[in-house]
RNA sequence: GGGCGAUUAGCUCAGCUGGUUAGAGCGCCUGCCUUACAAGCAGGAGGUCACUGGUUCGAAUCCAGUAUCGCCCA
């Protein structure tokens, strides 16, 4: 006898298994020319992230197509790794300094403060990967990358480098995004627009001759100190003699010109607008058109400068405060409505943006996208679902150029050199060399380091070992490059997945990945975002500890339709629970009575199986079919949800149900041998899901080797030769005649451990049949204590009996003393106006000649039989509606 | 302003290429601690598939429009 079978624990299991399968070397991909690669390379968390519910449901996905595609015999490279992440690692090890020391990092100085970053990212940058581990994770670890290996900052330098060779990184003053709470640029992918409620000033601007006055309505007026002009649109009477004229800037008054230019909306505030190239992404376009003077008013810390005159110093909003105040004093503020204005925002820092005029670094996009763009519209790559090509194609059509350098510490130092005068400054007279090593001694390097993601655009081949060019390693290239899906989601699109296509059609004219799947996003109940200041986050962590990680993974998968956000809530991991429950419980069925030590093997063909066994075994083998349709179109919830309903719903609701012994009396090994065998075949399907109760409960299956692994199996695959549908349709039968049976027991009242009589009424024409229920009897009697079943053709009906009627089958039930004639009655008629309506609507379609003509032959024929079988069902029921009489 | 998505049972959601008497989990009702599992078992109720048109032999599914909610872009 096994040993006694422990109630389900997840944390004792789970606990043990993962460093018995890193230990084994199990996650570790090498080049294995007899196999497939499968590659997956993991988004790169950043090193200060921690695992959210977001990371949980991505990696749960690719740990499960990793393990699966392992398991089906591909060499599996589920590539780790985590991203520097620039501004957020700089702004966590500031906040530590200041917090723990009271300095910030000008008090270090440059080199000592990215040394302690690196302290930092020694101390803490791991911590994710733990997380990752305790969800069951198989990447392989070996492999790691960091964004700042030595090896990947020679990767980074070499992509900028060959840009700028190849003419598409430049170097120019222009309006930019600049954030002055991390006092750096921004990407505009990097900045939000929010709608905000603000103010619509109307100001008036006297003219410089005479005592007329145009009045423009801003929601900024801040920034009028920087004005170098008022526009007019050049068909705008009120206007028209007024263009060439001067007015006078108020608080300044500095004369500026009328100019002219159809950008201005007539109808929008009082028709005239000011221009303030400097501080304005539209004034700025009509400034450069008009040859107007730039004026920059602001510090980089959104301070006014001293082209502020008198507002030097202030802050740009305490600027604004005084500046109405200061206008509305002299009289010149017409008026102050309330408008809704869209303002633009820090995605990682929430500061309003300040539109700067700043020197950058950039990189021309234009010619990137093209390749880009090809890849996808050609279907060498495709996006799972489809529509996300469309945002990708519009992203790509429209592109700007990127602005990549970032006045930051921590990353990667821009590969420029610079001469510089005798007092050591940059000689702005002498040009720059773009180089990786110091061209010449005594120059020196750029001050600014990259975005964060011009490295992670390279994360598909720069973590294989691009650009070292040892044997090894191109080999390994030649191998895994490119990979086969990237998991992601849509919040990532432009920043990453577009740009990771862009560089490998650049530096490899190869794209990174075949497919892309966007997984939807995890939001809270309510459908809001989970963030640390809402306080609505749920963590993974905490629930794998509660739930299971293997519920964990269980729920997110199955709550993973395609491209839909997921509302979570804790409750939800009690499905996954319940189901790893089950299956621990479900193996004592059969476990209670094997042998120690015993490997049961199946001695019997498939011919020889019993009834409910073939049906199993059939059931097992179309699933597995459907299982491979749904995972090739990433349909992994449908595939789960399928393993789910075969093990619960057939395994588990019949087939274990039937194969039980009676009390007191042992299990054949017959029985236990095949109860193992597609037990054991379930265990496998779900290991990809639930790597950790299937591990534990596969060892129990039989004797096996140490070093040996469920996770190193083969997966299950469909076999013909396992399908017998006469079966599978016979005990489908049965299902429904005991299902019938167990309602009509049910609404008599009859409990259901009481023992029956019936008897099964079959057609004449059912060849076997009548065998093939006697031979089963004892289904109906374990399954609803039919203890006494009559099987023949022509059976009559005793009087007082409840009938179940199932096309031409019928089973009655005579009960004698219980049967309440106005309940069957009532019972009867109302199967028997369900039943009129389908028919009525059968045959409605039947009768339609055009249906008959138009439809596929098959459909047409399946809804005949449904007719029949319906008409045959209704004809049954009002005889033994009329015999109740 | 442009684009995308959602609207299906009380709740949360599946539903693929048009053919199901529209499904699941939770909740609800009835009966069960039936020696694998009460984290369970058996049975049941519950739906005008947002609305209006259209295409079609046939629409939850395709098309057009409307409404509400959400997201992205400008």
């Amino acid at each position: 006898m096994a040993s006694k079978h422990e109630p389900y624990n997840p944390q004792d299991i789970e606990s043990r298994w993962y460093s018995y399968w890193e230990k084994n070397g199990f996650f570790k991909a090498k080049r294995n020319e007899g196999k497939t690669p499968h590659v997956i390379m993991m988004p790169p968390p950043n090193v200060t992230g921690r695992l959210h519910m977001g990371h949980a449901l991505q990696d749960t996905i690719q740990d499960s197509l990793t393990r699966m595609r392992r398991m089906q015999g591909y060499e599996a490279l589920w590539m780790a790794g985590k991203d520097h992440a620039g501004i957020a690692t700089q702004n966590v090890v500031e906040r530590t300094l200041k917090k723990e020391e009271g300095k910030n990092r000008h008090d270090l100085g440059r080199e000592k403060f990215v040394e302690r970053v690196w302290e930092w990212v020694g101390e803490y940058g791991d911590i994710i990967f733990q997380q990752k581990r305790t969800l069951g994770d198989s990447c392989d670890w070996s492999r790691e990358r960091f964004t700042m290996d030595e090896r990947y900052v020679k990767a980074v330098q070499k992509i900028f480098v060959k840009l700028y060779e190849d003419g598409l990184i430049y170097r120019g003053e222009y309006l930019i995004n600049w954030c002055p709470k991390d006092q750096t640029a921004l990407s505009d992918e990097e900045v939000n627009n929010v709608e905000r409620d603000g103010h619509l000033w109307y100001i008036n601007y006297p003219m410089e001759e005479g005592d007329g006055y145009i009045t423009i309505a801003t929601t900024r007026p801040e920034t009028m100190l920087g004005d170098t002009a008022i526009a007019v649109h050049p068909e705008d009477d009120r206007y028209k003699d007024l263009i060439g004229k001067n007015v006078l800037l108020p608080l300044l008054n500095r004369p500026i010109p009328i100019i002219a230019d159809d950008y201005v909306k007539s109808d929008f505030g009082a028709g005239a607008l000011k221009v303030t190239p400097a501080h304005d992404k539209n004034d700025f376009d009509i400034g450069k058109k008009h040859g107007l003077e730039v004026i920059n008013i602001m510090n980089t810390d959104a301070t006014i400068n001293e082209n502020g005159g008198s507002y030097q110093g202030l802050d740009r909003f305490e600027a604004r405060k005084k500046i109405v105040a200061d206008l509305e004093e002299l009289g010149l503020l017409v008026k102050t409505e309330a408008y809704k204005n869209t303002v633009p925002i820090s995605s990682r820092s929430k500061a309003i943006i300040e539109p700067l005029i700043s020197r950058q670094w950039f990189v021309k996009m234009q010619p990137l996208a093209e390749p880009a763009l090809e890849v996808v519209r050609n279907g060498s790559v495709k996006f799972y679902p489809k529509r996300w090509e469309n945002e990708y194609f519009r992203w790509l059509e429209n592109i700007r150029d990127w602005v990549i350098s970032r006045q930051l510490w921590w990353g990667h130092r821009i590969p420029v050199w610079y001469y510089t005068t005798e007092s050591g400054e940059i000689d702005e007279n002498r040009p720059f060399v773009v180089s990786v090593e110091q061209p010449e001694p005594g120059m020196i390097q750029d001050e600014d380091v990259l975005d964060t993601w011009f490295s992670s655009w390279l994360w598909p081949f720069a973590t294989l070992g691009w650009p070292e060019s040892d044997e090894e390693i191109q080999k390994d290239l030649d191998y895994f490059y490119p990979g086969d899906v990237l998991v992601s989601g849509y919040d990532i699109l432009f920043f990453w997945i577009a740009r990771m296509i862009m560089a490998g059609m650049y530096v490899y004219g190869k794209i990174p990945y075949k497919d892309i799947f966007i997984t939807g996003m995890i939001k809270d109940k309510q459908g809001r975002w989970m963030s640390k200041s809402l306080g609505n986050g749920i963590d993974p962590l905490e629930m794998a500890e509660q739930y299971g990680a293997d519920a964990v993974r269980f729920s997110l998968t199955v709550l993973c339709a395609q491209g839909q956000d997921i509302k979570l809530d804790p409750s939800k991991f009690e499905m996954g629970r319940n189901f790893a429950n089950k299956i621990w419980n479900a193996f004592n069925v059969f476990g209670q009575f094997m042998e120690e030590g015993k490997s049961y093997k199946r001695e019997r063909t498939f011919e020889e199986l019993t009834l409910v066994e073939k049906w199993m075994l059939t059931r097992l083998n179309e699933t597995i079919q459907l299982v491979e349709e749904d995972v090739k179109k990433y349909r992994l919830n449908e595939a789960l949800t399928r393993i789910y309903t075969l093990f619960w719903g057939d395994y588990c609701d019949w087939y274990l149900e039937l194969i039980k012994p009676a009390y007191g009396t042992p299990m054949n090994e017959d029985t236990i041998a095949l109860a193992v065998e597609l037990y054991e075949k379930m265990i496998l399907l779900l290991h990809p899901f639930m790597p950790f109760i299937t591990e534990e409960l596969w060892w129990k299956l039989r004797p096996r080797e140490e070093g040996s692994a469920c996770m190193m199996q083969k997966w299950p695959t469909h076999n013909e030769a396992e399908v017998d549908t006469k079966a599978a349709s016979v005990l489908a039968l049965m299902q429904e005649l005991i299902s019938g049976i167990r309602n009509i027991k049910n609404q008599y009242g009859v409990s259901p451990g009481k023992e029956i009589q019936a008897i099964l009424n079959v057609p004449a024409n059912s060849n076997g049949l009548v065998d093939t229920m006697n031979d089963n009897k004892h289904y109906f009697s374990k399954l609803a204590k039919v203890s006494d079943l009559q099987v023949g053709v022509g059976q009559k009906k005793p009087k007082a009996s409840a009938s179940v009627i199932h096309g031409e089958h019928e089973v009655y039930i005579p009960l004698a003393g219980m049967i309440d004639l106005e309940v069957e009655r009532k019972r009867l008629l109302k199967e028997i106006t369900n039943k009129k309506n389908f028919l009525e609507s059968l045959s409605r379609k039947l009768q339609n000649e055009k249906f008959v003509q138009n439809a596929p032959e098959a459909v047409v024929n399946k809804e005949r039989e449904k007719a029949q079988m319906a008409e045959l069902e209704l004809r049954n029921l009002e005889a033994n509606l009329a015999d109740l009489e």
